[in-house]
DNA sequence: TTGTACGCGTTATCAA
DNA sequence: TTGATAACGCGTACAA
């Protein structure tokens, strides 16, 4: 064989005149060793360069301390970001992830969760959106989505609403002449859809002259310049010279937006105010720092493993309770200020 | 005990009134199978609804396809994209991947390390910086390091010192009077390094007149944005009414100083051409597209996994040739000629 | 406090 | 082409 053997408990067994037992003891309940025979064993640990083997202990104890995670890319830097957070994580609740990285396919996506099932993952937790959450809710574990369609399975979303409500509010404090919102046309079982309605209601509530504009803007920049460039135009005939608070779907759409403005006259002009979503860092590096609605994606990843570590934690008593209903838990967002709306500030 | 129990090699055998190990021939080894058989095996599998379980058979066979990947942080595109495009490997060489983002801390990564062997990896793929190749060299299993300090270990690297010369051949096709570089303070044993040199060589041999900026820039855009606030306001004064061409060190670095130029002049001054490095998203989405040297990420990612997989089939030989020397492979680099350069387009 | 014996679900070896 | 049996390395009743 190639690879030196490795040494095992029965290696620490013989060398220290204990049993197997013993020895896996020293690990999870090393209360019921003498301290004396800790260090003996502790020592030829050392001595023998013992390295655990946690693939043997998943066998024997049913445990593996994997998560699966089901995300649709890295390219978006929200993603990345949660994944981040959510690998983060381990330090405090020591679960491992398995990640996959979804090509918009429905049929892979399935085979990928069922390689993971096949790594008896323990839990998942999904941001792909290829699947719906009815057959996602037939899983034999526990699953948690975030910002996805979530209606059979429970979930961790950005409170959409009040983020749309926001963007509203803070344009409505600047006496835009008009406010628009800027989108594409949304499902309203999405999580996201929260945005269209709560930047409808505020305007409806406080009695805003406003206007919806939908475009089907598709997932590259290649396709939403050009679409935002007509948006400036035909906005420039409707509203020339009136006060226009946009609330765009996204930063970086509202960085393309804005640096479309500036290409055409080298500034944002005064009667453009701008709110983008998500406070990526494109909103704060870009030529003019945009004011944005924030997600809390640290919160958002923590609440989500939380709530699944907690479902599977209940799947390991004897008599488990399992949810009749999925549990929606939502994460307030949070509003950032900044020159594209408060234009004192340089 | 909660979760129901699974469907076992035992439990087909049993239903089929064949024995254990044909099942498993039935996966492993199905030619040595009659159809018939086969066709017998297939249905019971169906009828009983048999999910695979691959902890056990990596417990038996000692191979669990994994792979531990060790990333700085996923905030930068650079990263999430070698991640997202390592990921994507699964489907040519099946390998999977246990991810740990660092925290910069060398403690912190050794414990990650120690975590993710007892996981039993075959291999890893390391891109953060804290632990030296020295003692990466001396782990039990392959390592492939992709764009860190790499001496004791085989690595893959973008051909920097190559794109350091192409940023600086493109520039000086521009008839510029004077070539500019603005970096960190760089180890010569980094592979980034070879920006700076491949910049400088192409100066010194095409007689380009040519000065190099030097500045702590850390890792926050805060610290970042009034050092290059303070260069150009240095560049103003020495270069006035000069041709600049500037390689800025990375693309975010390029378009803060690009955002910079165009708040003070509402357009990038004629006298001023940049070229970044990454092709990140930020160079195409800027408010002036910028040139820059491009890393092709996808080969990149594909060749570390290549190269890692070579090393650990080797391994598995009954008589392993280990390598006595590291390889280093390097990718080459791309020239995207953009806006900051070829000023004829828009 | 320590040890014995068996089980976890596969793969590998050897024999039939 | 198939089967019996022994690993793989650890956890856990149960016994001592």
């Amino acid at each position: 064989m190639g690879p030196k053997k490795k040494v095992t408990f029965d290696d620490i067994a013989k060398y220290t005149h204990f049993s197997k037992t013993t020895i896996s003891r020293y690990f999870n309940h090393p209360d019921s060793l003498t301290l004396e025979n800790q260090k003996i064993i502790s020592d030829a640990l050392e001595k023998l360069n013992y390295q655990e083997n946690k693939v043997a202990r998943i066998l024997a104890s049913g445990k593996t301390e994997f998560i699966g995670l089901l995300i649709p890319d890295l390219y978006h830097h929200y993603y990345a970001e949660v994944l981040n957070q959510i690998l983060h994580t381990y330090e405090t609740f020591g679960y491992k992830f398995l990640v996959f990285t979804g090509n918009e396919n429905e049929e892979i996506e399935r085979q990928y969760i069922q390689e993971l099932l096949a790594y008896q993952i323990e839990g998942m937790i999904i941001l792909s959106h290829t699947i719906p959450s009815r057959e996602l809710a037939d899983l034999p574990i526990p699953i948690v989505t975030i910002e996805r369609e979530d209606q059979f399975v429970s979930s961790i979303n950005t409170d959409n609403y009040m983020g749309g409500y926001q963007a509203a509010s803070l344009l409505a404090k600047h006496d835009c002449d008009i406010l628009l919102h800027i989108n594409s046309p949304t499902d309203p079982k999405l999580p996201s859809y929260g945005r269209i309605q709560g930047f409808l209601d505020c305007c409806r509530e406080q009695n805003l002259r406003h206007e919806m504009i939908f475009r089907e803007f598709g997932h590259s920049y290649e396709t939403v310049q050009p679409l935002l460039q007509k948006i400036i135009e035909e906005l420039e005939q409707k509203y020339h010279g009136q006060k226009k608070g946009i609330f765009v779907s996204n930063d970086t759409h509202a960085n393309t937006f804005l640096n479309l403005l500036f290409r055409t006259y080298g500034c944002l002009p005064d009667d453009y105010l701008l709110v983008g979503f998500d406070n990526s860092p494109v909103s704060r590096e870009a030529v003019v720092p945009i004011s944005t609605i924030g997600q809390q994606i640290d919160k958002l990843a923590y609440e989500a493993v939380s709530l699944l570590v907690q479902q599977m934690n209940e799947r390991k008593k004897r008599r488990p309770a399992p949810l009749r209903e999925p549990v929606h838990k939502v994460i307030a967002p949070k509003v950032f200020r900044r020159a594209t709306t408060e234009r004192e500030q340089p």
